[in-house]
DNA sequence: GATCATCCTGCCAG
DNA sequence: ACTGGCAGGATGA
């Protein structure tokens, strides 16, 4: 069970800058994906359970039906075998359709650049950032929980929702692996209780106010505000409409949708519109990306002095026309730059408390960094911090750093 | 239409 | 050991 079966394993001839895992599935987009200590990234989607890894040429895939991982309380004979387990193995075209690889990131890019200054200077560092399509419920659940919170508590408040109520898909590494649950089991009474219990707070209604709202729609009611170009997997392809500085009208509608649910406003919902309906033109205006437009693209300032409601929607104008038809695309490559920035602030911040440490940063062969730190002293007791080649400083190392400071600080206890 | 307090929790700094 | 401030917002007044 322990060592990875590499012959299981297929390949997706993929470019790191047209697909980075390391990035995509750990900015914010998504919740539930799981690094295990290998590197390999896994998720349970679809009735299976799928690992990735990568390197720069390839994309390795895996995908484990659930009949091999559950050891079987139920008697095989009592249930007939599953499409899945006995037809063709469409992981391939799955993948392809969640990890949304149709558009030429690369042009992309260079569409955004040759029109935005401030594009073209901050994405060099940050390739490979591609906008995934995960379930509408999903998402919306996600991004429900976003409020007031960060991707390390958002990913745990995920993880104890699956569990306490996701259908169980299997085991890998010893470790379960549920899907989202339906919002009809999200509906009933007493789940708003459990999920306080559970940590989520103001959110706990939100859930669950949600669900009982979403699985009183009729059918398929989520899946019907996405953009018929982007459809479910499996789905018809249709027409999106007419391209506006404002968006497609479609659009404009499924947000609109979803601002009638509760605990989704204008973020929450444009959010759920890019990430897990396909519209591609909305542009989630957070505080970060907020901040971005006030330091890089002159907001903050007379009629658009505090992000009012108004001033969301010329945010999101601004950088749809600047952009175009993906400006959503182009927003979550700078919302992550500016994330990464967002670790270097704090070490920079650490620098005046007069401790300093040496971080090395190596390419890895999976096109990832590996990090090794080290603390010096230095003179009186002072520790300095310093980063080197900070392009590259990413999330991980501030994961790193904080450890490396609960380290110290269990020491100093000691 | 814009502003403001309040909401849960976990984490950190003072 | 305590406490105020804050984090990728939404809501109601």
């Amino acid at each position: 069970m322990g060592a990875l079966n590499l012959a299981e394993w297929q390949k997706l001839p993929i470019t790191l800058t047209e697909l980075c895992i390391n990035t995509t599935l750990r900015c914010g987009q998504s919740f539930r994906w799981r690094k295990a200590d290998t590197g390999v990234w896994s998720l349970a989607l679809q009735n299976r359970i799928i690992s990735l890894h990568q390197d720069p040429q390839y994309l390795y895939y895996r995908s484990i039906p659930p009949s091999t991982l559950l050891s079987p309380p139920t008697p095989p004979a009592s249930h007939p075998p599953s499409v899945l387990e006995d037809g063709p193995d469409d992981t391939l075209e799955l993948l392809k359709h969640y990890l949304n690889v149709e558009p030429d990131l690369s042009k992309l890019y260079a569409q955004w650049s040759a029109s935005d200054a401030n594009f073209a200077r901050r994405a060099p560092d940050f390739t490979g950032i591609r906008i995934l399509r995960q379930p509408a419920w999903e998402a919306l659940v996600g991004f429900i929980c976003s409020s007031n919170n960060n991707i390390s508590r958002i990913s745990q408040m995920i993880h104890k929702l699956c569990s306490n109520y996701g259908p169980l898909l299997g085991y890998l590494e010893e470790v379960a692996y549920h899907d989202i649950p339906e919002p009809r089991a999200l509906a009933g009474p007493g789940v708003e209780g459990k999920l306080r219990e559970l940590g989520f707070g103001y959110r706990a209604r939100y859930i669950a106010e949600t669900a009982r709202m979403v699985a009183e729609k009729p059918e398929g009611w989520l899946d019907s505000l996405r953009n018929p170009e982007a459809p479910v997997f499996g789905g018809k392809m249709g027409s999106a409409g007419k391209w506006s500085p404002s968006g497609r009208e479609g659009y404009r509608e499924a947000h609109e949708e979803l601002l009638t649910l509760q605990g989704v406003g204008p973020k929450v919902a444009d959010c759920v519109c890019l990430m897990g309906l396909g519209w591609g033109e909305a542009v989630p205006v957070d505080t970060h990306v907020w901040q971005i437009a006030q330091r890089d693209y002159k907001f903050g300032k007379g009629k658009h002095a505090s992000l009012t409601k108004a001033t969301y929607d010329a945010v999101g104008d601004k950088f749809r026309s600047l952009w175009g038809q993906e400006a959503g695309w182009a927003h979550s490559v700078l919302f992550t730059a500016d994330l990464r920035a967002f670790s270097e602030r704090l070490v920079a911040k650490k620098e005046e408390v007069k401790e300093e440490v040496v971080v090395k940063t190596e390419d890895h062969a999976e096109g990832g960094a590996e990090i090794v730190a080290e603390v010096v002293e230095r003179k009186v007791k002072v520790v300095k911090r310093e980063i080197k080649r900070e392009a590259e400083v990413d999330e991980a190392t501030l994961v790193l750093l904080e450890e490396s400071k609960r380290r110290s600080k269990r020491r100093r206890q000691a």
